[in-house]
DNA sequence: GCCGTTTTCGGCCCGACTGTTTTCAGTCG
């Protein structure tokens, strides 16, 4: 059975390829559309009640090629396509500069099939004799083809890393009045393709050119009276697009460049509603020859007389269809209270109990969990049963030196590729707080790894299931699961899943955490996972997660006081 | 292909940069 995501990969291919034929761009647009419907509903296909067309962009024709596919698993209109299509053709719209028309027509008049043969006319002189070319798109597309587009988009963790520091050189140039980065960076977004930022100044060529001087600048990519691109090698390889605006225009630019581009597009439909039409500029009334421009984004929702998105829900998930009082109150980083996932030098931590207790309270958190590996985790030091009782010991002693600050003892046990548990229920009694996670066997069947978190969930001592996808981010794809049977479990037995927040993992992420909640009304319990006292940072990047899911505080555990938090897992294990 | 508090047909967000062109198409953000 195909689940949502698949076919909205099929929609998103046969798009694709329906502009490389030369299709209406229109047509291609539209089954984008139904594909990110399809991708952001948080019922599954085969349970929407009246079928497909209940979502917005899934009309007749694509109802039929979805029922199509959830009957015979193919998706009859794009297999047509890679039949009549040479199969090298896709792969050049990866080349910089190229684009579906233009393969279109070199694929007609010159035959063109793949990479190798664009690179043969090319060299022939054939490409600059059709219109349109000429040498330097030549010499572009030759340049081009060595260096196709990078894939593997960045941590969001190194972006902001990069933008900070752009940012506060760019702030002290005398010509810079304003500068804030925006794009997916500042909707949090787990990954980035690209550091956007917007600047507001009275002499955008002049910023420009120190843009273009700067030492890490490996290539131009353009550079315009408005916006330049440069490659820069920041310890790696990063695109970065500023875009420079007078001072008036800062509010409407950064709102236009923080995107997403599915929500500027709602947004601009929504100000013709008013007759009125949005660009970076500014909202433009084309019969009064007026523009207004901004002090604050807020301004700039309520002259359409919506509330106000914040930029983590900026995505055309629902939040433009939604009322102020509908709109999730989201979690803030001061509503969390303590961190459930953290491991010390008892496993492959690099800090004793106390040291990770100490930065908690430093941090201003009313409790911890220190969860170390279990036994089965060989390279990571796992604990036995007696290790476990002996680190009890310790963090009775820190619970009795401290003050301010409550040390639970906790673990993180492996659920067996045998679909067991790596301690017994006697073991697991003993503990205040009990996570169970995979660490092997990501290879096994949906069916097999799904009953093996299934197993964990129904267990009546384990509280949380950790990073319940098991993606590293760019590293490892998630394992075959069936989440929906996993939040189902989890409703039901009040189990939690996690929100890891360690930034190469950010699992659950913000789709399944919208999905959960909505769908299923789960809580969640977001938590670090550090290894050392300097990692609990990374809560940053699981609350910015959360507030992309559309949490409020009230769905996460860690806002929970000591006292809330121990009635939870009680509760937990008498519900069980 | 989808959609409709002015529409069942004719639109579908809007602008910058580049390279080609002598007024604009294609690509990209
Ligand atoms: N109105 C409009 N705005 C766009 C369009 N494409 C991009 N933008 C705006 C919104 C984007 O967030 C912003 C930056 O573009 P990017 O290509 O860098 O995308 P973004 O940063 O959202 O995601 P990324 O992680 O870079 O892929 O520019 C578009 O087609 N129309
Ligand atoms: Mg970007
Ligand atoms: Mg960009
Ligand atoms: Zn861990």
């Amino acid at each position: 059975m195909m689940n949502n995501k698949q076919v909205s990969a099929l929609l998103n291919q046969l798009a694709d390829l329906l502009e490389l034929k030369g299709e209406n761009p229109f047509k291609a647009n539209a089954y984008r559309r139904a594909a990110r419907a399809v991708e952001n509903s948080r019922v599954a296909l085969d349970e929407l009640e009246k079928g497909p067309e209940e979502l917005p962009g899934v009309g007749k024709g694509t109802a039929a090629a979805i029922r199509g596919i959830m009957e015979t698993g193919r998706l009859e209109a794009l297999d047509q396509l890679l039949e009549e299509l040479p199969s090298g053709l896709p792969e050049l719209m990866n080349i910089p500069g190229l684009g579906p028309k233009s393969i279109h027509l070199l694929n007609r008049e010159l035959g063109v099939e793949n990479k190798e043969q664009l690179e043969e006319a090319l060299k022939q002189g054939k490409v600059r004799t059709l219109p349109g070319f000429g040498e330097k798109k030549e010499k572009k597309l030759l340049d081009g083809i060595q260096r196709m587009k990078r894939f593997t988009r960045h941590l969001l963790i190194h972006g902001l890393t990069v933008a900070e520091t752009l940012r506060e050189r760019l702030a002290e140039h005398p010509e810079v009045l304003q500068v804030e980065p925006a794009g997916s960076l500042r909707r949090m977004k787990e990954t980035v393709k690209d550091i956007d930022l917007v600047v507001a100044t009275k002499h955008p060529e002049t910023v420009a050119e120190t843009v273009v001087s700067m030492p890490e600048v490996i290539r131009v990519i353009n550079q315009g009276s408005t916006k330049v691109s440069v490659l820069l090698r920041m310890g790696w390889e990063i695109q970065v697009d500023v875009r420079l605006v007078e001072p008036d225009q800062f509010i409407s630019a950064l709102h236009h460049f923080t995107g997403s581009k599915e929500h500027n597009v709602r947004f601009r439909q929504r100000a013709k509603e008013f007759g009125w039409k949005v660009s970076e500029y500014g909202i433009h009334d084309e019969d009064h020859e007026e523009t207004f421009t901004f002090a604050t984004e807020e301004e700039m929702y309520q002259k359409l007389q919506l509330p106000y998105i914040v930029p983590e829900l900026r995505e055309d998930r629902g939040e433009m269809d939604h009322q102020a009082e509908d709109l999730p109150q989201l979690i803030r980083a001061e509503d969390y209270r303590g961190d459930l996932h953290m491991h010390t030098r008892w496993s492959d931590g690099s800090a004793s109990v106390r040291e990770m207790a100490l930065a908690a309270r430093e941090r201003g958190y009313e409790y911890i969990a220190i969860t170390d590996h279990s036994r089965s985790l060989k390279v990571a030091g796992g604990l036995t049963p007696d290790d476990l009782k002996r680190q009890r010991e310790e963090i009775d002693a820190v619970n009795e030196e401290l003050d301010g600050i409550t040390v639970l003892a906790g673990t993180e046990m492996d659920i067996l590729p045998d679909g067991t548990l790596d301690f017994p229920d006697r073991v697991l009694k003993e503990l205040d707080l009990v996570i169970a996670s995979i660490h092997s066997g990501f290879k096994q069947d949906e069916e097999t790894i799904t009953q093996r978190v299934l197993n964990a969930v129904k267990n009546p001592y384990v509280h949380i299931v950790a990073h319940p996808t098991g993606r590293l981010l760019n590293r490892r794809d998630p394992y075959a699961i069936d989440l929906d049977r996993v939040f189902e479990a989890a409703a039901k037995t009040g189990t939690m899943l996690e929100l890891n927040a360690n930034p190469n993992r950010l699992d659950l992420n913000d789709r399944d955490l919208k999905r959960a909640k909505e769908a299923y009304g789960l809580n969640v319990t977001i938590n670090t996972d550090a290894h050392s006292p300097e990692m609990m940072d990374f809560v940053r990047f699981g609350v910015a997660t959360a507030r992309r899911g559309w949490l409020e505080a009230g769905d996460v555990i860690n806002t929970y006081s000591l006292e809330q938090l121990r009635q939870r897992l009680d509760y937990i294990r008498r519900n069980k």
